[in-house]
DNA sequence: CAAAGTCTCACTGATATCCGTGATTTTTCA
DNA sequence: TGAAAAATCACGGATATCAGTGAGACTTTG
């Protein structure tokens, strides 16, 4: 007789959550099903099932988001395998779930046969990367070669956000107690960190990647 | 013996309509199901099947997207029930949805059984819109009034666009042939529309109101 | 047709941004 | 503990932005 499986299923959207069951149910590899919304339930279920062998989970969502639920989850029982199904293909967000370690990455564009498959590989101990995930990192890590990583510092990006806000280098320097000048090195640095010309490129850049809130 | 409708399911989220799928194949009242994934795929599936008297359909979609397709769809048969169901739950989609007389839209955060109540709901008749949409809808009409409705005119939305790219007035008023001092009215307008004090804050809000391409 | 809206242009002045360059002091971390 | 990175500050000058005001030409539409 085979092992059986109990995962955690999370996702904010009902609906989708309800679909994900369905399809999950056909595994006969599996047992129990939990179902959540929010990062925060799937740590409850955690601690009060200890059985749990696996963790499904969308990113974005309320209360406690997957990337940050990753982390928990690994750091209370590294033994749990945690698969991320999600609609972002985006460089940042892959990078992150890959130096998070997560078992298995699929995007929302898979059909329900690549799930069942990537559920089972990930259950018997591999790995499960989409293919598209896969590209791109390694894109990535080729592109991050020529491109010297551009991140900015945490006063940097604060200043940013307050730029994005409208503010400017005098108002910025009133809130943060600093002098103008400083704001405008600041300013400075994030162009030239940024590659652009304007604030306005350099917001740009903020909300494509995500620094904003 | 109660009358069986035939339906179209479309979203470019193949998991998602694997989902919706197994949800809807529980409703006695529906016959057939045909899959897409994208508007396209939905018009080919019409044209094939004539006795189809429902489409519910995702918004962000290869192609086709959905609201050109709640156009296409009732431009080739008005009788065709059309049923949105997507993330999007901001204004300008909402307005627009109301706008092209859709006959429900659905959010993805609601669960099966609205869902399943939704669907017949359409099916035999009425209209379903989910609550948070009338309440954001009934917002909108009554904010409107004190907001001229804040609409961007062609040669605005090509100033801002430029903008966002980092072109000075100068090099706009160069690149489309007309003089700086008609590019810093538009700037000046398009400062007022929006609302906001500095190009910054019109280009975040061209990102966030989807002006840009 | 007339009103409304759009696109065009001009001028002034206050203020902000961007560029270059250089320097000191904390903080971080290997 | 010592080098690297980050945060702080300064000054000058060229250029761009923003605000206010006014106005003529063209297009759309009730």
């Amino acid at each position: 007789m085979e092992k059986k499986f109990n995962i955690i299923i999370a996702d904010d959207h009902v609906m989708f959550l309800d679909g994900l069951h369905a399809i999950l149910s056909e595994l006969p590899e599996i047992d129990t099903i939990h179902l959540a919304t929010d990062g925060v339930q799937v740590m409850r279920l955690l601690h009060q099932f200890k059985d749990v062998e696996m963790v499904i989970s969308d990113i974005n969502m309320p209360k406690m988001d997957g990337l940050t639920l990753l982390s928990e989850v690994k750091k209370f029982n590294s033994n749990i395998k945690f698969f991320v199904l999600s609609m972002l293909e985006d460089m940042r967000t892959i990078n992150k779930v890959v130096q998070k370690e997560a078992d298995g990455y699929l995007l929302k564009f898979a059909d329900k046969e690549e799930l069942k498959a990537a559920v089972k590989e990930v259950l018997s101990g591999e790995q499960h990367y989409s293919s598209t995930v896969k590209e791109r990192y390694m894109k990535g890590v080729f592109e991050k070669k020529k491109n010297p990583t551009v991140e900015l510092s945490a006063r940097e990006t604060e200043i940013l956000k307050l730029l994005a806000e409208e503010l400017t280098s005098k108002e910025i320097a009133e809130k943060l107690f600093i002098s103008v000048n400083t704001v405008e090195t600041h300013r400075k640095n994030i162009l030239l960190k940024t590659g652009s010309k304007t604030t306005t490129g350099a917001v740009k850049y903020a909300i494509e990647n995500d620094i904003l809130d």
